[in-house]
DNA sequence: TTACAATTTGAAAGCGCTTTGGTACTTTGG
DNA sequence: CCAAAGTACCAAAGCGCTTTCAAATTGTAA
């Protein structure tokens, strides 16, 4: 059932049909309700093809997920964030066009899904401290938003963050006044934006108490679980191994606790841990008193945000970009205790 | 630029033109390479709308992801899946459309992607025992690969499988030959196929060596580290505790070792665990010595597979349906003993 | 040379929608 | 009562491709 059909079953033309099943004004109420009952009755769902033919560009997001061929590591909290997305994204009618492209492709693909008018806009994922793709889109005018930010672009963007350095920072102060004083880090790859902010936070911590910043304790490398146990059984091995952990990851924090109970630590007695949680659905750390102390923020209510936004920007092109800073909250579970005298 | 403006530029017909870039043979070699290096030139990428409404059919695969309101979990292994069937889906020009669905809504999106044409294809996720979309999909007449099969439904379709049964069958059988009799099982919900292919070869092993079936000591639930540890911290509490478990996830091993270890015991010693490993990018249990034992199968390569038969489904639709069934390897980790004394 | 087939190219139709630029009819204000 | 404005509808053009059908060119056999 196309539209010229519904058309002649309702003895109406197609403009009228298209206009009443869009909500036009143009059209009377009595006419309207007869048109959607009848594309109800019929099953008729305008051809996309047609329409974004006729429209000049697709109701459709992308999301571009650059996995380095390096490691071939997809990021878990993919799955959550575009979880959030999804469902802004059928309210407003769009699709979700899913690319997971090698990094050194990641610009060709963005040509591509621009020249063939594949979406109406791009979520940016996973940006650089420095990352070039933020001007390449800007000068290929294809609307997009980051998760995350770029410290070093300043022209204005559309983002969503969370206040990654100021929640490492209060993370840092808990364990500075539980009486901690070597605390190891143990970050994303810090080229990445919200790794280096981490690290910014925590060493800000650490310079307003006049502890000194120890690369030995300093850890950046893939947030998995056996990255995270391996970064720890390193660090307690140290002449003066660190009483306390941060870490920028539920998963890489669960090899962590593997680690020190493994070299036969009690964690939140012997050792403090504070990890970053992005509330993943199958990770939980909530109820009465959480596995580990974390900086908490949720990377789904970060994707309806994302979706939002976006599409608010390619529906009112001049409208300033919107930028939103998501605060991480910090909360108290069982992974922290005051250093052993 | 589009195809006319492409067209004029190399003083070809457009016909032409799409015949080289397309590789109909009907076309001099010579003017193909022009033609070919022309598009190049001008970064032309022919619009995707209309392309599709010309020939029918959209060059995309839809991905259907059921989340039931009720537990608002997105299934970790599903960032794995794409990946794997993502790979496969750029090789062959198609892109990849997701959507995310409440459980209610599932046959409507199925119903409107057909008739919208926004798809050539779908995956099914997350198969139940009993599944009537698999005979909605047929009857609608949508190329579909289903990860998982249904038990109920006899008439062939597509799909890439596990062998579930055997794979719990043989877990079963090595922790009852390390001399277990007390074998708890912490399963997906059981409703859903896998689930419950895996408790038959758990029961299976059972039954052939004279085991009772407890059902005291048999959980289904969510595959969250939560729900690990619950089902792992209630089981030990019993008059006559598991002294070994058998979990089908991952995530929920993790939480099985946290209760382990909480209620003072020691795993691969006082208590064994064999789990199903998925081999999630981010959660190895490889290298010489292994956390866990488990029975061990990659969701990335079934991933590749449903895409490929899929897609060649889709290509050759006369052809009988592609069955795939992959078998598990068993791999034997730090997690399993003999059985105490 | 002629006739016929094979090769290479092009003009134009059509995919199913949206939207422009009308027309016909109704309402309103002076 | 008439002109002007408003309301409700429609015919047809156009979005940028693919593909059908036909034409032009070249090669081959008689």
């Amino acid at each position: 059932m196309n539209l010229k059909q519904l058309a002649k079953k309702l003895d109406l033309s197609q403009t009228t049909v298209s206009r009443a099943l869009n909500d036009y004004p143009e059209v009377s109420e009595a006419t309207r309700a007869r048109v959607k009952a009848g594309a109800q009755k019929h099953g008729y769902s305008p051809n996309i093809a047609a329409r974004n033919l006729a429209m000049g560009h697709a109701m459709a997001i992308g999301h571009v997920i650059p996995v380095s061929t390096q490691y071939e590591i997809m990021n878990p909290i993919f799955s959550d964030l575009i979880a959030g997305a999804s469902s802004v994204y059928a309210e407003h009618g769009y699709e979700l066009v899913l690319s997971i492209v090698d990094n050194a492709e990641e610009e060709e693909v963005y040509r591509k899904l621009k020249a063939r008018q594949s979406v109406a806009g791009v979520v940016l994922h996973s940006p650089e401290m420095s990352d070039n793709r933020i001007e390449f889109l800007t000068n290929l005018k294809l609307p997009f938003a980051v998760h995350g930010r770029v410290s070093d672009h300043t022209a204005p963007y559309c983002w969503v963050d969370v206040n990654n350095r100021s929640a490492f920072r209060r993370a840092t102060e808990l364990l500075l006044d539980l009486g901690h004083r070597r605390i190891g880090l143990i970050n994303g790859i810090e080229t990445k934006d919200f790794a280096f902010r981490r690290r910014q936070g925590y060493e800000d911590a650490l310079a307003a108490r006049d502890v000194a910043v120890d690369p030995a304790i300093m850890h950046s490398g893939l947030m998995t679980e056996e990255e995270g146990y391996k970064a720890v059984v390193e660090m307690l091995a140290l002449p003066t191994p660190p009483t306390a952990f941060l870490l920028s990851s539920m998963v890489s924090a669960f090899g962590a606790k593997r680690g020190i109970e493994e070299s036969g630590l009690v964690l939140g007695q012997d050792i403090s841990v504070v990890t970053h949680d992005d509330e993943l659905s199958y990770l939980g750390n909530s109820g009465e008193s959480p596995i580990f102390t974390s900086t908490l923020s949720s990377v789904r209510e970060a994707g309806r945000l994302l979706a939002e936004n976006l599409i608010h920007h390619i529906n009112n092109p001049s409208e300033p970009l919107r930028e939103e800073l998501l605060k991480a909250d910090l909360r108290i579970g069982k992974s922290t205790g005051p250093a052993p005298a």
